[in-house]
RNA sequence: GGAGGGGUGGCGGAGCGGUCAAUCGCACCUGACUGUAAAUCAGGCGUCUUCGGACUACGAAGGUUCAAAUCCUUCUCCCUCCA
């Protein structure tokens, strides 16, 4: 409501927006011909997790209302390190690294936004391509000249790390200063004229703005999203095994369309309305299903967030592998598994090995209490026994053996072909 | 430059010669209850183990001692006060 552009309205709707540095003139500005929008994504991690997804459904949305997204890989900055809502400096990454991180993380972009010359076709940039060349006296000279330590001492990033009394070395006090001058080059480059983030890159952002405004007068904004926290008040993004990822080498559709089915109730309507494209219409609806009916719409939630991310065929088969496992209890085909030889299979293998080696635990320590503390079954049986062998008869009728970590999480053993 | 205080497990924070793999809280895992939810309750929570133990850990490196997270020395980082 409120405003004129529909992205705007939109993400006001659908609660994406934390802060902006001037709404009517971002208003102004989207109402007067197609604009474009950008996000930067730091190389850290071979893949992008949930945590980036609020970002790039931003920029999905940016598209959809007629706009032009540009998804800007850090490939210089990566090399620097953002000190934003870090106690530690983060470890230094080899430039090759970085080249494999950016790699993995363009893979999760095309299921989001479409790359292409039209007007609101995307574009997947780099800021490798002018940060790498740049001269540092140049540089200092011609944007250094722009930032007041005075101030960047009070920006959050910093001040924080200063009061928790951690240290902040000289690479990372640069980040901010080499994000900004990434919006004065997309500026440059593809009149880009709004930055998007989480709430943590505020301070980066509106500091953007303003060298753009320094260096050459222009009139850019800045557009943050609220940092997301479950109900329960728990950052969003983790499981047991770690970050929710969205490669599917790194996190299986399976497992990432069982992320959101375990959401919990409070956070139903909200996920609905940032993680998926149906209308605010059919969310109230499912959002107002009382006690169990909710599961539904969990249902309907981690089956849509599973189609943007992993395609239809894949959310339906997760879908149908969740039904079967927890509505039937059957053993589903398409549960993960791991392969074991039949000679191994014929000789017996030790429980706890196997359920190291299917990702359901961490260690053989954590293997054997979670015998000992009755949460391991084979086939649905549960296993007392921390020296329980699993053997080829064991194996059945659709030639795999279940193992069960928990109510939740399963996996299958089959035979290596 | 001077004087004090401090760096402990993912985080917070006890311990201050043996009974310390280290109280406790949070987080996390499992079980019960449920709706594959939340809340609650119970158990677990360094690695390996032939379940007897073994190994690695309390900023780093040395030393004293039968024995150190605990004492000594040096180094290092942080905080406070004085200059």
């Amino acid at each position: 409501m409120g405003y004129k552009s529909e992205f705007l309205n939109v993400l006001s709707d659908r609660g994406f927006i934390h802060q902006c540095s001037d709404f009517q003139g971002l208003d102004a500005k989207l109402m007067s011909g197609t604009q474009s929008a950008y996000v930067g994504y730091d190389a850290t991690a071979p893949s992008l997790h949930v945590g980036n997804l609020i970002s790039i459904m931003m920029l999905s949305w940016f598209q959809k209302t007629g706009h032009k997204p540009i998804t800007l890989m850090g490939g210089g900055t990566t090399r620097v390190g953002d000190p934003s809502g870090k106690d530690d400096q983060r470890k230094l990454l080899a430039t090759n690294a970085i080249a494999e991180n950016i790699a993995g993380i363009k893979q999760a972009f095309s299921k989001f936004i479409s790359y292409g010359q039209e007007p609101e076709g995307g574009i997947m940039s780099n800021n490798a391509a002018w940060l790498d060349t740049l001269n540092y006296i140049d540089f200092l000279r011609d944007v250094g000249k722009h930032f007041s330590i005075n101030r960047m001492l009070t920006m959050d990033s910093v001040k924080l790390r200063l009061e928790r009394e951690q240290p902040l070395s000289f690479i990372e006090f640069n980040y901010m200063i080499l994000q900004s001058y990434d919006f004065v080059e997309l500026h440059k480059r593809h009149g880009t004229i709004l930055q998007m983030g989480g709430s943590d890159q505020w301070g980066n952002i509106v500091s953007g703005v303003e060298l753009g405004r320094r260096m050459h007068g222009y009139e850019l904004f800045a557009l943050t999203a609220p940092l997301l926290t479950t109900a329960s008040g728990a950052k969003m993004g983790k499981t047991a095994q770690g970050a929710v990822w969205l490669n599917e080498a790194m996190l299986s559709a399976y497992d990432y369309y069982q992320f959101w089915r375990n959401s919990e109730d409070a956070d139903v309507g909200k996920f609905l309305r940032l993680f998926t494209f149906l209308s605010l219409d059919e969310i109230k609806k499912l959002e107002s299903l009382g006690g169990a009916e909710i599961n539904e719409a969990k249902k309907k939630l981690a089956e849509e967030a599973t189609r943007l991310c992993h395609g239809h065929e894949a959310a339906m088969m997760a879908a149908e592998t969740a039904r079967k496992t927890f509505e039937e209890g059957a053993v589903a085909e398409s549960l993960p598994s791991i392969a074991v030889a039949m000679t191994e299979l014929q000789k017996g293998v030790p429980l706890i090995q196997l359920l190291k080696d299917a990702g359901l635990v961490a260690s053989n320590g954590e293997a054997r209490r979670l015998i000992q503390g009755g949460g391991a079954r084979v086939n649905d049986q549960l296993i007392e026994n921390d020296n329980y062998v699993c053997t080829a008869d064991m194996l059945g009728s659709e030639g795999a053996i279940k193992l069960s970590a928990g109510k939740k999480k399963h996996a299958l053993i089959k035979v290596a072909a």
